[in-house]
DNA sequence: CCGTTGTTCAACCTCGGGGTTGAATACTGC
DNA sequence: GCAGTATTCAACCCCGAGGTTGAACAACGG
């Protein structure tokens, strides 16, 4: 699991990992104040931020002995990129079969424009 | 792992997965065709589409002794709704912070610059 | 009816993810 | 320098994901 994809699927694939995202979405924090709410060990939930860092989408700052964590925005340009691409192609899809049906239905009027191909 | 988002994001954090995904976005295609460019086995591939489809992501229909795989499109946008949450909500701090820098700017001079250590 | 093709089921193996606990490290504040 | 706090490292356990092979189960096609 080298690319940087796969690392951020597999980041977001855990729940918990995902609520941490959602609460450093509204502020950064440290490793005890994320643990805080669970019940699992500190070690744990750095673990789960080290799976978040590799992946790009948080990074940890340093001030005194604290290491606040904060959410790296760019990576959902990423995700949202790859999924996009497909989104698109898969409508693309349904639009040609309607297409091909309308014009089967009545051999005649064309339909137009598509644009707003990105 | 129970819920939704998680199988979604755990089923695309597969590489291999991923590129069938991609295949299937431009047409349906049977277990064995997707198998064909990959050098694992047609049982490999039939546990991976299950793992897509176990997250909803495509669905397979019956046509004769196949089982043309496709691709689900509604999908996509749960995990859009849920990154864009999360990258709005992170927007939205960066312009409150340009803000309250801006205001605090004009009362004096003690703002402490900190950014700029990418 | 039977062989062929497409697909899944079953049993098995290996490896890595996520959890734990206990010790080490890095700073602060006195 | 030393206690105290925040965080990470290390070693370990458990289980599920992804791979394999071999057999079973459809559904055609002769």
């Amino acid at each position: 699991m080298e690319d940087r994809l796969s690392k951020v699927f597999a980041a977001l694939a855990d729940p918990l990992r995902r609520d941490m995202v959602a609460r450093l979405a509204a502020d950064d924090a440290t490793v005890n104040e994320l643990a805080e709410p669970y019940d699992v060990s500190v070690q744990a939930v750095s673990k789960h931020i080290k799976v978040l860092e590799d992946a790009g989408l948080v990074r940890r700052s340093r001030q005194a002995q604290r290491r606040p964590v904060h959410l790296e925005a760019e990576v959902f340009d990423l995700m949202t990129a790859w999924i996009e691409r497909y989104r698109r192609q898969v409508e693309e899809r349904y639009r040609r079969l309607d297409d091909l049906l309308a014009g089967e239905a009545r051999s005649d009027t064309d339909t137009d424009t598509e644009g707003a191909a990105s």
